[in-house]
RNA sequence: GCCCCCGUAGCUCAGCAGGAUAGAGCGUCCCCCUCCUAAGGGGAAGGCCACACGUUCGAAUCGUGUCGGGGGCACCA
């Protein structure tokens, strides 16, 4: 419909500047906007406002110039000029009937689009480091990851989506070495737990899970274990140095093959259980990336050699620095440590650098907001790696955090503490459906209150059962239709369009018309809480027609028609539901 | 100190690639079921869009600065 009034319009402008009225360059772009008020009509566009300048001409008076000129449309019923120079459109109904049939004939593709034009994008989210089980922080980011990751399918890209799994490196060392020591206590021995080691349940249920099948054969004395270990935090020593000497004796101890048997069980346990809370939360992946696979195909030490061609790094007190500051960095940062460990900033380099070079249009990576500082560092990198258009390609989002509120206190999230709020206890609490659509209901860039004593409430005060009641009232007309006995025919119902004059009927049908450009910006925008404020929108139009008129009514005709319209409102609701991972029922 | 995000109705938030009287929900106050689920609908009250300058025909929207709130600034991951 825009571009069908942009044509017009820039026929016109032609029109005016061949026959020399006006000398002046056509525009490139001609902006047709949706009006805020209906009595402004349909459509407005301001092109005499922009062009009066150049024009040097009152806007008004270009504006009845241009309006003289629109060619003859039978979409348009009326036009006219207002406020300061507003080009104001209204539609014929037709023009708004025809989306009815739009939406019966396209279905479940109804608000699809080729935009993307099968462009590959990579969308990669959550991808929390595999030492626990996710938390609530961990839930937005699911939630906002594979929603922006669907909207961006629905408008014709070739979506990727990938977790990154951070399996190599300290934390998960200590990860190792935690359960070691709860095995050790479940052995018998008895010691004092490192501060710095992960202290939840899930520790606990590992370790016992491998005293259960290897018995005593990992055990050694406390004494042993402990011997020559510097000091804990508490004893007055320092916590890293105590954990990182602790992380040594276990691999001195266990020898590869036990220390391996204790990493590898303890990864593989909490990685399923990932996997599997973010399967039942609707969020799946087409490739999980192993940190791991990275290290020994020896593309980190490819990515740290290239590094070193772009002549950006240098050597400082053993270390292996990357002078980021040539990229307006605030800081140089280290890239091999003194103790040649590779700094974790060496493997995000090289994952990203291997990211842009297989094949993707656009990487998307959706991190916490508390990783901002984290951005400058890694596209200063890919600039110095490769090109500008390279680091370019990749667009970092960042999500900020998600506050739980029960009863007005706040929930701790800290995963080290073992007193977290787990997504897997969220979901249990409000339910997957509440949880996503929550989740998205604000922009990512905004901080959240999550209330969860709303989302449990099943009242109007929620806004996802108002929507989804919605489409559970049409369900419901329709079941009352059959016991009725009363008959609908679709065909008839597309015929009888034009006799739905009501002016609730209007503003459905408006709002109808507009759901494939929302999705359209919520995609490009990867702004979800677009579709959800729409959503609501649509639900209020339908829940305002139906108190104002009955459906079914004994003119069949007219049946037919509200009937088909309110089946194409179910369906728009359906469809945007689904795009948010949340279900439509048919009855509540 | 530097960097990022936020500051709109009592509360939670939309609106921000500039546009015509600033919107919604909740809360408050009225009203609507012999009728398809009242988990609904209609109406009223409620705002110097944090503040100040600037750009513009036009600023909640763009720019600069100030103030307030949140977060981040390791040879940690």
């Amino acid at each position: 419909m825009k571009v069908h009034l942009q044509e017009l319009v820039k026929a016109a402008l032609h029109d005016l500047v061949s026959a020399g009225v006006f000398d002046l360059a056509l525009p490139e772009s001609i902006a047709i906007d949706r009006t805020r008020d209906a009595s402004h009509g349909d459509f407005a566009c301001n092109i005499a406002m922009v062009l009066a300048r150049a024009a040097r001409c009152k806007p008004r008076d270009l504006a009845e110039k241009v309006v003289a000129h629109l060619p003859k449309s039978d979409r348009v019923e009326k036009v006219e000029i207002a406020g300061p120079g507003f080009i104001n459109f209204t539609l014929t109904p037709a023009a708004y009937h025809s989306v009815v049939g739009d939406i019966v004939e396209a279905g479940e593709a109804y608000g699809r689009s080729d935009i993307g034009a099968g462009k590959r994008v990579q969308v990669e989210f959550v991808s929390a480091n595999p030492t626990g089980p996710l938390h609530v922080g961990h839930g937005r980011g699911a939630a906002y990851g594979a929603t922006v990751a669907d909207l961006l399918a629905a408008v014709g890209f070739q979506v990727h989506r990938e977790y990154y799994v951070n399996d190599a490196g300290r934390q998960m060392d200590i990860l190792a070495t935690s359960v070691w020591l709860r095995y050790l206590e479940l052995a018998g021995e008895t010691l004092t737990f490192p501060i710095n080691g992960y202290k939840g349940d899930y520790i606990w249920d590992i370790a016992a899970d491998l005293h259960c099948g290897h018995g005593d054969s990992y055990r050694h004395a406390t004494a042993d274990v402990f011997n020559a270990i510097p000091a804990d935090e508490p004893a007055g020593g320092d916590k890293e140095d105590h954990i990182d000497a602790l992380i040594m004796q276990a691999k001195k101890l266990l020898g590869e093959e036990g220390y391996l048997t204790f990493f590898d069980r303890a990864l593989d346990v909490i990685l399923s259980d990932i996997r599997q809370d973010l399967e039942e939360f609707g969020v799946v992946y087409e490739e999980w990336y192993p940190e791991r696979s990275l290290v020994s195909s020896g593309k980190v030490d490819a990515a740290i050699a290239q590094l070193k061609k772009s002549g950006h790094v240098y050597e400082q007190e053993g270390a292996l620095w990357f002078r980021s500051t040539d990229y307006g960095d605030e800081k140089d940062r280290v890239v091999v440590r003194d103790n040649g460990i590779k700094t974790y900033f060496a493997s995000d380099i090289a994952y990203h650098w291997h990211k842009l070079n297989r094949g993707f249009d656009r990487v998307i990576d959706i991190w916490g907001a508390d990783h901002h500082g984290y951005v400058p560092r890694v596209k200063a990198a890919l600039t110095a790696m490769g090109d500008k258009e390279d680091a370019d390609r990749l667009d970092v989002l960042l999500v900020q955090f998600a506050i739980l509120y029960r009863g007005g206190q706040k929930a701790q999230m800290s995963t080290r503490s073992g007193e977290f709020v787990t997504l897997r206890e969220l979901r249990d609490e409000v339910g997957n459906d509440a949880a996503r659509f929550f989740y998205v209901m604000r922009k990512c860039e905004q901080h959240m209150d999550f209330d969860l004593d709303l989302a449990k409430s099943q009242s109007n005060d929620n806004p996802l059962y108002y929507i989804q009641y919605a489409h559970a009232r049409v369900c419901s007309v329709l079941r009352q239709m059959d016991e009725k006995g009363l008959s609908y025919d679709q065909g008839s119902g597309l015929k009888s369009l034009n006799l739905l004059e009501e002016s609730h009927e209007q503003a459905l049908l408006r709002t109808l018309s507009r759901y494939p450009e929302v999705v359209e910006a919520a995609a490009l925008n990867h702004e979800p809480h677009q579709l959800v404020h729409y959503l609501r929108e649509a639900a209020n139009d339908f829940h305002t027609y139906y108190n104002a008129h009955q459906f079914l009514v004994d003119d069949g005709a007219l049946r037919d028609a509200r009937l088909t319209l309110i089946r194409a409102a179910r369906q728009v609701i359906y469809n945007g539901l689904g795009l948010l991972g949340v279900s439509a029922p048919e009855s509540m």
